[in-house]
DNA sequence: AAGCCGGGGAA
DNA sequence: TTCCCAGGCTT
């Protein structure tokens, strides 16, 4: 089959703001997710009450964390603390040794501090509504609705990795979920879904599903009780969605270019294929991937720690896709270095060779900048 | 809006 | 290796 990818998919959408009424009625998804959990919950150490102090501990537990490396912690945690009062009684140290070995340590502390906050401005119980959850320490959007759907019936549903998953897939959001707003959308989409009979069972079904079914990688498309239901099914975009922009962070790179003359030559050497601007030419390159100065690029490189000049020129900047280079320039004559650099094999250049020669636009840009090319 | 926090499992 | 996990806080 063809598989219909991006812009036709995407112009089938925004044509149609009621799409997703369209496709799968509210209560039908609720419906049939509800169905679909009854048969295939995991039994969980937390799935067995409604007390908010256990539910809370889970939910920070689990932030960003998988279910299997959580347990243990969990079952721990309600061992040596199985009140928000004992667990604001300990001491931070207390909290943060058997956090060891979770990650994300400020989770630990924030516990902590919620716990107190909890005893000293409520009486050791959690407020019972979303808004007034999330102004607890360490309690966010996610976890404020986790704890007011399981705990008080509230029908506000949680946003978690898995939440974005499903409902993208299912109901065809395109929508990058790594812009904040996104989330917005996400929030006001599961808050129209959600069982208003059973909120909690409902938030719990659909990270189950996404966790269990609804994979990252590998969907268990074949077997799934959305099959006609889903658009990412029925188009093939099941490793289209959800659409999360690559994030690809920018390497930033240092150049320190060192310009060794000969008379009226300039010594050049040709690039690395395996690099950028292969098989074109540039300077001899000190390359670093933090800033450095003459100081310190004189101990770690045996051209520059003879070189007498600290002369660099200004700073060159230049801009790819995935990386961001920095360049700096210094001029030596091949005179003041030492016999043993000349072994090194320098080609030299004129200028009319030069110019000929294929060089990267930040050597361009920096040969104009002195006058020596045109 | 972007950076940061973290250990671990899966592909 | 890379990705992502039942996110939230700080700047």
């Amino acid at each position: 089959m063809t598989k219909t990818k991006g812009e036709d998919f995407q112009h089938s959408i925004n044509k149609d703001d009621n799409y997703i009424e369209n496709h799968l009625a509210r209560k039908k998804f609720s419906r049939k997710l509800l169905f679909w959990y009854a048969e295939n919950r995991r039994n969980l150490p937390w799935r067995h009450t409604k007390d908010p102090y256990k539910i809370w501990l889970s939910e920070i537990i689990l932030q960003q964390t998988r279910v299997a490396q959580g347990i243990p912690y969990y079952q721990r945690f309600i061992r040596q603390f199985p009140t928000v009062f004992s667990l604001a009684k300990a001491s931070e140290q207390d909290v943060l040794r058997l956090w060891q070995g979770l990650g994300y340590y400020t989770r630990a502390r924030n516990l902590h501090h919620c716990a107190l906050e909890v005893v000293e401005n409520f009486h050791g119980k959690f407020p019972d509504n979303f808004k007034d959850l999330k102004k607890l320490r360490g309690i966010g959007s996610y976890t404020a609705a986790a704890i007011a759907s399981i705990s008080f019936h509230q029908p506000v549903v949680v946003v978690d990795g898995n939440v974005f998953r499903v409902l993208a897939r299912i109901f065809g959001i395109t929508k990058d979920i790594s812009e904040l707003k996104t989330k917005d959308y996400f929030f006001a989409l599961g808050n129209e879904l959600i069982s208003k009979e059973h909120p909690d069972e409902f938030n719990q079904a659909i990270m189950e599903f996404g966790a269990t079914h609804c994979l990252p990688k590998i969907p268990l498309c074949g077997e799934c009780i959305f099959n006609k239901d889903c658009i990412a099914n029925t188009h093939d975009l099941q490793t289209v969605l959800p659409v999360k922009k690559k994030k690809q962070k920018v390497t930033k790179r240092y150049f320190y270019y060192v310009i060794i003359r000969k008379g009226k030559k300039v010594a050049m050497r040709k690039r690395n294929e395996k690099d950028i601007w292969h098989g074109l030419f540039d300077f001899y390159l000190a390359e670093t991937t933090k800033p450095s100065n003459l100081q310190k690029l004189r101990e770690e490189n045996k051209i520059l720690k003879n070189v007498q000049s600290d002369a660099l020129s200004k700073t060159y900047k230049h801009q790819l896709s995935h990386q961001q280079l920095l360049a700096k320039f210094i001029t030596v004559d091949l005179s003041t270095l030492p016999a043993e650099m000349l072994k090194v094999g320098f080609k030299f250049y004129s200028i009319s060779e030069i110019k000929k020669l294929p060089k990267p636009v930040l050597i361009l840009r920096y040969l104009k900048d002195e006058g020596i090319l045109e």
